[in-house]
RNA sequence: GGGCGGUUAGCUCAGCGGUAGAGCGUCUCGUUUACACCGAGAGGGCCGGCGGUUCGAAUCCGUCACCGCCCA
C-alpha cells in the first residue's frame, strides 16, 4: 500500500464513481426484503448546468441516501430531468435566431424535432455534472418529463381530472406575457417596484359642460378601453354623480358612473376608471355591473382598435386615436398623456411607486389579457393536501414552512395550465367543427367520442397549446415509477420518504405534488418535506449573473475536491438558514479531508490493519476503551443528527471525533504504546483498536465525504474495492468499564493541558523539558502516572513525573488539578512575580464564580423552589470552587 | 398593509429556562513517528434596546429598532 502524502481528489473521484456505478451500487432492488427508502430528485431543467443551489440540494440528498443505504434500507434515489417548456423553447429559439431561422417559419413539427435533437446533444450536461458531485442516483432509472411513460401519466391525469370536472376551459383574464406571447400562471408573475406616476385625468360629465369627474390612474394608455368610472357609494363629493354618465375623452364613448366599493375614497380622487379587459380588479367590477369589456391591447401588448371600432365609427374626431393603432403600450402612454394635456384634460401628475407585475421568464411587464384557457380547479384539490399537513401525514422540516404552505393553499386560485408554446405536453383535447371539445388520451379515442356526439365522423383538430411544465412535475413522485401502470415500483416506492428542496418552489412544486398525489394516488407523495435555504455568496448576497458573484461548484470541485465542497455544505446547513459560501470556506474544510488522510497515513505507517477477527468488546487498555466509548458517542450523535436533518451537527460530530479525539489524543497517546520497546501485547491491541476505529470513521463520514473515505477503505482493505458504499452504518459496541476509562483519560488530558498552559504562559521554551511534581495526589493517581508516564513526557514536555513528598522547590510554577497540585520546578526560567499574578488571576476568577454561587445558595427562594438536582449540583460546584481556591491560595502562599 | 425569519466573540454560526460555545481569523510559541491544508497556548462577548414572567432568562411573553424574504 503506502499512501501518497496528499489526497488527490482529481485522480480518485472519477475512478471511484465509475467503480460504484458499474458495480450497480446506486441501484435499488424492488425484489429485496429490506424496507425501502425513497427520495425523488427535484428534476433539474434539461437546459440546466450545475449551480450552487444544485450542489446544496443534491449533496444533502446524497448524504441522506448513502446513510440510509448503509443502514440497510433499499434506497431509491430517482433521477431525471424536466423538459422546462419555456426555458428550453427559448434556448432553441435563440440557436435558431443565430442561424437566421424562426420557429414559425419552420412549423411546429420541424421545430419540435429540432428541440429533441438539441436535447439529445446537450440535455445530458447536468446529469454528467451531478456525477462529479458524487451523487449516487439510480441512473438506469433516469426519466424525462416528456418521455413516453411520463407523457402517458400526464394524459391519464388530464383526462381523469377533466371527466371529474376539475379541469375546464374558461374565458377570463390571465397574466399574459407579451414577449413570450403565452399565458402564465399567477406564480410565474413577480411584482417589481417601479417608480412611475399617478395621472389625474378629467372625464367630462355628459350633458353638463364644464363639469368633470377626475380619475387617478397609473395606466393612462388603457383608457381607450374604459367602460365606466367607479366611485365609492359613500363618496362625499362624487357620490352625487352616481347614475350619471361621463364622456370618455379621445374616444367619445359614453360611460356610466357606477357605485362600487372597490373604489377607495382614500386613494387618488376616490374615483377610478374601469378597464375590464386590462385589469383584474376592473374585470370584477365589470362583471358586477355588466359592462362591455373591449380589449385595446393585442397579444404583443400593442394598441389595437378592433374592439372599439363601433364607438370610433360614430365618434367626432378620431384621428388621434387611430394614430395609436399598432403602437406599443409604452409609446401609447406618452402619446395619450400628451394629447390629454393638450386638451386640458390632464389635472396633474404625481410621482408614484407601484408594483408592476413582470413575467419571471420573459422579464417584461405582463398584461391582464382576456382569453380562453384551460384551468385546474386547485381549490378542490388543495383541501385534502391541507388536511394531510394539518394531520401530520406529511411533515415539513423546519415546521414553520407549514404556515407558508397553508397560507398559499387556503387562498389558492384556479391554476391556468395552458401555455401558448410548442415544447411541452400537448393538451389532449380535440375540437369538432362546431367547437365541441373532446378530451381523450389520443386522437382515436377523441374520434370515438366525436362519432357518438355527431352520429358520424367529423374532422377533429387538436388543441394547439401545451401544458404548464409544472403539471408534469406535479406527477413526478408516481409517474417516474411507471404509473399509470401498476408496477412493482409504484407499489413499493410510493409514497416517498422525504422530499428535499428549497422554499422557492413550495408553491410551484411541493403543493402541486401534494394535490396530485393525494388525488390520483390516494396518498401523500412523501412523508417529510425538508426545506433548505438558498446558497448565497460570502457576503450573504444572492448569487446572480448580474452581480457577477456566481460561484461555479465545478470549479470548487476542481480546486478542492468534491468531498471538501460536500463537507462544507453539510457543515453550513443548519435549520432554516441560508448557506453563505465562498471558496475560502471550502478551502478551510478541505483541511479536514487532508487531516483525515494524514491520520490514515499515520495508521498505515504504524501497521494498523483491518482484522475482521478483532472484537472491540475485548479491549483491555484504558486508551482503547476510552476511544471506543468516545466513538460510540460520536456514532450516536451523528445518527441522531441525521435523523432530524441536522446536517451541520452530523458534520460537527464527525469533525470533532476525528480531529479532537482520534487525532489529537488517541494517536498522540498511542505513540508511546507503539514505540520500540513497548509491550507487544499492548501495541497489538492499540493497532487493532486503531484500525477498527479508523474503519468506523470511514463509515461514519462516508455519506458526506464519499470519495476520500472509499479510497482509504479500499487502500486499507476493509473490504472489496468500492464496497464502503455498501458497508454497514456503525453501531455502538459494548465497552467494559467505560466510565472508569473516561475518567482516567479525562485526567490525563487535563493534566497535560494544565502543564502545557503553565509552560506557555511562563514562556518556557518547548526545548526545555521540566520535571512534573504532583503534590497531595490520591492513591489512584499514582497508578495513572505510572501508566501514562511516557505520554506525559512526550506531550507535556516533562523530563519526569514524580510524587512530591517534601517542600515545593523554590521558583516553581504551580497549577491545580482536582485535589492534586501540579508543581513545575523551573527556577531561573520563570519570573516569580508573573507566576504570582497568574495564580492570583486564576484564584480571583474562581472567587467571583464562588461568590455568585454562594449568593444563589443563600437565597431561600432558590433552595426551596429550584429543582433538587440543580441545588445539589450548585452545592457541589461551590465546594469544588472553594477547594480549588484554597489550593491556589496555598500555592500562592508557598511562593513567599 | 399582512406574515415569516434573523439580530450571540473580528467573521460564519450553534445553543433556546439552571456555570456563554464551535469553526475560521487574530496574537504568542513551536518542526516532536502522520499532517504548516500542522501542533501548543492565549486573548476576545452588558447574547440588538426596553419592559414583563420566574428562585433563576441568551433561552419564555410583550414591545420597539434594524436587516432579509414571502404575500397583498
Amino acid at each position: 500500500m503506502t499512501l501518497d502524502s496528499r489526497f488527490a481528489p482529481g485522480d480518485v473521484e472519477p475512478r471511484l464513481y465509475t467503480g460504484w456505478e458499474s458495480a450497480g451500487s446506486f441501484a435499488c432492488d424492488p425484489d429485496s426484503n429490506a424496507p425501502p427508502f425513497t427520495i425523488m430528485i427535484p428534476p433539474p431543467n434539461v437546459t440546466g448546468s450545475l449551480h450552487m443551489g444544485h450542489a446544496l440540494t443534491f449533496t444533502l440528498q446524497d448524504t441522506l441516501v448513502r446513510w440510509r443505504r448503509m443502514q440497510g434500507r433499499d434506497a431509491l434515489w430517482q433521477p431525471g430531468t424536466d423538459h422546462a417548456g419555456i426555458a428550453t423553447q427559448m434556448v432553441v429559439e435563440r440557436l435558431l435566431a443565430a442561424e437566421g431561422k424562426d420557429r414559425r417559419e419552420m412549423g411546429r413539427e420541424a421545430f419540435l424535432e429540432r428541440v429533441w435533437q438539441w436535447k439529445a446533444e446537450s440535455g445530458g450536461t447536468i446529469t454528467t455534472q451531478l456525477r462529479r458531485l458524487g451523487a449516487s442516483l439510480d441512473w438506469p432509472r433516469e426519466r424525462f418529463t416528456m418521455d413516453d411513460g411520463l407523457s402517458a401519466a400526464v394524459k391519464e391525469t388530464f383526462v381523469t381530472l377533466y371527466n371529474q370536472g376539475l379541469i375546464y376551459r374558461d374565458r377570463r383574464l390571465v397574466n399574459w406575457d407579451p414577449k413570450l406571447q403565452t399565458a402564465i400562471s399567477d406564480l410565474e408573475v413577480e411584482n417589481r417596484e417601479i417608480k412611475g406616476s399617478l395621472w389625474y385625468l378629467r372625464y367630462p360629465i355628459e350633458g353638463e359642460p364644464g363639469q368633470f369627474i377626475i380619475v387617478a390612474t397609473t395606466r393612462p394608455e388603457t383608457m381607450l378601453g374604459d367602460t365606466a368610472v367607479a366611485v365609492h357609494p359613500d363618496h362625499p363629493v362624487y357620490g352625487a354623480l352616481i347614475g350619471k354618465r361621463a364622456i370618455l375623452p379621445l374616444v367619445g364613448r359614453s360611460i356610466p358612473i357606477v357605485a362600487d366599493t372597490y373604489a377607495d375614497p382614500e386613494k387618488g380622487t376616490g374615483a377610478v376608471k374601469i378597464t375590464p379587459a386590462h385589469d383584474f380588479n376592473d374585470f370584477e367590477v365589470g362583471r358586477r355591473h355588466d359592462l362591455p369589456m373591449p380589449s385595446v391591447l393585442d397579444r404583443q401588448a400593442n394598441i389595437t382598435l378592433e374592439e372599439i371600432e363601433d364607438v370610433l365609427a360614430t365618434g367626432p374626431d378620431t384621428a388621434f386615436v387611430r394614430s395609436l393603432a399598432g403602437q406599443s403600450r409604452f409609446a401609447a402612454r406618452s402619446a395619450i398623456v400628451a394629447e390629454l394635456e393638450r386638451l386640458e384634460l390632464l389635472e396633474k401628475i404625481e410621482p408614484h411607486v407601484n408594483q408592476v407585475p413582470h413575467g419571471d421568464r420573459g422579464g417584461v411587464p405582463v398584461e391582464p389579457f382576456l382569453t380562453t384557457q384551460w384551468y385546474c380547479n386547485a381549490g378542490v384539490l388543495a383541501k385534502p393536501a391541507i388536511e394531510a399537513v394539518e394531520t401530520g401525514r406529511t411533515v415539513f422540516v423546519p415546521k414553520q414552512w407549514e404556515n407558508t404552505f397553508f397560507a398559499w393553499m387556503r387562498d389558492i386560485q384556479p391554476w391556468c395550465i395552458s401555455r401558448q408554446l410548442w415544447w411541452g405536453h400537448r393538451i389532449p383535447a380535440w375540437y369538432g367543427p362546431d367547437g365541441s371539445v373532446f378530451v381523450a388520451k389520443d386522437a382515436a379515442d377523441a374520434a370515438v367520442q366525436a362519432r357518438a356526439a355527431y352520429g358520424r365522423d367529423e374532422e377533429l383538430v387538436q388543441d394547439e397549446d401545451v401544458l404548464d411544465t409544472w403539471f408534469s412535475s406535479a406527477l413526478w413522485p408516481f409517474s417516474t415509477l411507471g404509473w399509470p401502470e401498476q408496477t412493482k415500483e409504484v407499489e413499493r416506492y410510493y409514497p416517498g420518504d422525504v422530499l428535499v428542496t428549497g422554499f422557492d418552489i413550495i408553491f410551484f412544486w411541493v403543493a402541486r405534488m401534494m394535490m396530485m398525489g393525494l388525488h390520483m394516488m390516494g396518498d401523500v407523495p412523501f412523508r417529510t418535506v425538508y426545506i433548505h435555504g438558498l446558497v448565497r455568496d460570502e457576503k450573504g448576497q444572492k448569487m446572480s449573473k448580474s452581480r457577477g458573484n456566481v460561484i461555479d461548484p465545478l470549479e470548487l470541485i476542481d480546486s478542492f475536491g468534491a468531498d471538501a465542497l460536500r463537507f462544507t455544505i453539510c457543515s453550513l446547513t443548519g435549520p432554516g438558514r441560508d448557506v453563505k459560501l465562498g471558496a475560502s470556506r471550502v478551502q478551510d474544510y478541505r483541511g479536514f479531508v487532508t487531516k483525515l488522510w494524514n491520520a490514515a497515513r499515520f495508521c498505515e505507517m504504524n501497521g494498523m490493519q483491518p482484522d475482521p477477527a478483532f472484537d472491540p468488546a475485548g479491549a483491555k487498555l484504558p486508551l482503547s476503551r476510552w476511544l471506543l466509548d468516545t466513538a460510540n458517542t460520536a456514532v450516536a450523535d451523528a445518527t441522531a443528527a441525521l435523523e432530524v436533518y441536522r446536517f451541520d451537527e452530523y458534520a460537527a460530530a464527525g469533525y470533532r471525533f476525528v480531529w479532537n479525539n482520534f487525532c489529537d489524543w488517541f494517536l498522540e497517546l498511542a505513540k508511546p504504546l507503539l514505540a520500540e520497546g513497548a509491550d507487544p501485547a499492548d501495541a497489538a491491541e492499540i493497532r487493532a483498536v486503531g484500525a477498527h476505529v479508523l474503519g468506523l470513521i470511514l463509515r461514519l463520514l462516508h455519506p458526506s465525504i464519499p470519495f476520500v473515505t472509499e479510497e482509504l477503505w479500499d487502500r486499507f482493505g476493509y473490504g472489496e474495492p468500492c464496497s464502503l458504499i455498501g458497508a454497514a452504518w456503525p453501531d455502538a459496541v459494548p465497552v467494559t468499564d467505560a466510565a472508569e476509562a473516561r475518567s482516567e483519560l479525562d485526567w490525563v488530558i487535563r493534566l497535560i493541558g494544565e502543564v502545557r498552559s503553565v509552560r506557555a504562559e511562563m514562556n518556557v521554551p518547548p526545548s526545555k523539558p521540566s520535571p512534573v511534581l504532583l503534590r497531595d495526589a490520591r492513591a489512584d493517581v499514582l497508578g495513572r502516572v505510572d501508566r501514562w508516564i511516557e505520554a506525559i513526557r512526550r506531550l507535556a514536555r516533562a523530563s519526569d513525573v514524580q510524587v512530591l513528598t517534601g517542600d515545593v522547590p523554590k521558583g516553581s510554577a504551580q497549577a491545580v488539578l482536582d485535589e492534586t497540585t501540579i508543581v513545575l520546578p523551573l527556577e531561573g526560567l520563570i519570573d516569580i512575580a508573573v507566576e504570582r499574578t497568574r495564580l492570583a488571576k486564576d484564584r480571583d476568577k474562581l472567587v467571583v464564580d464562588a461568590k455568585k454561587m454562594r449568593q444563589k445558595l443563600d437565597n431561600p427562594e432558590f433552595v426551596s423552589r429550584a429543582k433538587e438536582e440543580v441545588v445539589a449540583e450548585n452545592r457541589e460546584r461551590l465546594a469544588s470552587f472553594e477547594a480549588e481556591i484554597a489550593r491556589l491560595q496555598a500555592a500562592l502562599d508557598r511562593l513567599e
